[in-house]
DNA sequence: TTCTAATCGAGACGGTACGTCGGGTCTTATT
DNA sequence: AATAAGACCCGACGTACCGTCTCGATTAGAA
């Protein structure tokens, strides 16, 4: 086992990082993810490709953290940072409402490549799927059980149902939609699946 | 712009396509898509470089033809090439009975690699994505389309439901299960989808 | 040893034969003897490689047999097909007269490039400088010593010269010079080699 | 215009550029020009292909410095840097002395395959031909010049005579005979050329 | 505030694969 | 049977990046 020597993350340059997350988002976007090359980030953001190679393992690991970054920024930005569904008492109209957001941003073009790209990566690289699914799936995912939790509290949905099932009925088809290209992804789109969801996990 | 002269199909070897294929597959299993080269394939298949390249534009397309010509092969092997969801009378059941064929079939070990890699390559390059989805995917749904719009005939299913998009309440959870790793997909599971999902489509 | 079918010269066709010397001068011409191929030869001369192949090991040998070709036509044109060193009685006049003439060919660019790519392949090809020495080179030297052997029995000449190595006193160095670009070759140049070798070369 | 970086010579590895002067020649002397490849050097010196391509522009340039390398070498350990033609007053002697040891060289086994290559490649490669005949034709023939220069002031050689070209007399057939191999280089060969040229040279 | 050790920008290095070119063989249909 | 055409296997080309490895130059924490 060789023991690689851990640097010393107290002198890392900031400067720097944030000049290869820049490099890294902006080279996906132009180019593609395919055509982003280590040796092309270490350019474009005027650093050593060793600065890069000291401190992540590969491109999928610079992109990931480089997105997760960017996704921090914007929810900073938005001053939102504990995210909630909200809970209007309107099951349907809370999840329709987030629902659309979700296609808003999924259509933004700044999030679409890298998250192509690391969702394609994913696919193929168990380890980077396991942290992409940790890290930025689940606590989405979360979100929508504890609505769901809610939503049996009030009995509006059915108790006996499981949240973490219940939620891949919309979720995923939008998410399988955006990923394969299979159909356009819309408001009314997103509205009905909704509609057929919870009729099923309502009472009757 | 400078026209590549199309090579003469009918002087084609066969056999080195067969080969090609066998190799492409082989490889995608044996050491994952990302390290499967077309030099690798080449050399594996006994074959000049120079014979993919001409046939082929790109890895990804050789993979995707290779694993058509698999399917193609398994169904002409099981008979069944005119493939059919069955129609018991039992919505429920029937579409049970499928996802749990499918199940087993996501989990073989054969398809796994190839389609894993297929899907990945498709959510960058959009050109292999449709055609994928063309070939493919769309065929599959376009049986569940057909059982339900049955259903509907028959009173099972409310008639003011598009079945485009009933039949992703089951199979997206699945496929996004499978593809991102989120969770262990199993007949229990899928058994479960259906009926949630039959909750929501069945008439009050 | 396996015995390759020799072809039937008999069925030959001149057409492509023709057609392949002319294409092989001229693409020497054109873009050098290294981006000379057989391919290019082939397609230039609307021939199929193989016939190529068959009637010669190697582009060398198509270039030699070519160059040969274009060195009897010459001769034909002009006339002189039994070539001689004229002998006026002046030793010292003939020589310059047929150097002047040497140096006319050698410049004209009909006969550079091929002749050129000819030598530098017979300095790396034995087996093809043997065959440039015996068919162009030795026959060309040969008429030096019939006049140097006349001059002898004149007495224009010492008796106990080698007429052999005499002649490579004034042949030598303008190949040299010409080969390799060492210093440019004009008439006064050979007429002053002719002037010292031949003192020389007389009797005291 | 693309502009290729020029690459820092400082930071050159001294090891490599040795190891690859050794594979250069060592190929060349086993399996011949024409089959020795860039990549065969690559691979032999222990090497990237692209440490070749960083700085030389083709295999002839690797083999010129090679070889030139060797001959400073071979220089550096016979102590004769400063190389001069011995000027034993004996003009005829001495002539024939250098004449014979250039007959060594000329057969010398690891001199033979690389010099050959380069004058083959000179041949058709103008560019090439030039620095060969600039870095290690031309000072050879410099330094009998001087011994021919020296013997006008003893009134060995006559004055009006010149030196550039009576030297041609007897090393240009020497050159020749050894290139394209008309007829074997031996001591009396060189000596009767002596001969025969000083004649035509010395005074009357 | 100076010293000093780690990080940094830069890029040469040994490699692997790319996509292309051409060599020489073989097959097919045409003459 | 020779031919034009060109697919085939193969080896080398010159290029792009990989991940590792030096090099000064800089820079931040401990002295």
């Amino acid at each position: 086992m060789v023991k690689k020597p851990v640097p010393d993350a107290t002198r890392r340059s900031e400067k720097s990082r944030r000049a290869i997350y820049d490099a890294a988002l902006a080279l996906v976007a132009e180019v593609g993810y395919p055509k982003t090359t280590i040796e092309g980030i270490a350019a474009r953001a005027g650093v050593g490709k060793q600065t890069i190679y000291r401190w992540w393992p590969s491109k999928a690991d610079v992109l990931l953290e480089a997105f997760l970054d960017l996704g921090e920024q914007a929810a900073r930005q938005a001053g939102q940072v504990p995210y909630e569904i909200p809970d209007t008492g309107d099951l349907a109209a809370d999840l329709k409402a987030v629902l659309r957001a979700t296609v808003d941003e999924l259509l933004d073009p700044r999030f679409e490549a890298p998250s192509r790209a690391l969702a394609a990566e994913g696919l193929v690289n168990e380890q980077l799927s396991r942290e992409f699914v940790a890290k930025l799936l689940e606590p989405q995912l979360q979100l929508y059980v504890n609505r769901l939790r809610a939503a049996q509290a009030t009995g509006a949905v059915r108790p006996d149902v499981d949240p973490r099932i219940a939620l891949e009925l919309f979720v995923s088809p939008l998410a399988q939609r955006w990923l394969q290209r299979t159909a356009p992804i819309t408001y009314a789109y997103t509205d009905t699946l909704v509609d057929y969801a919870l009729y099923g996990l309502a009472p009757r």
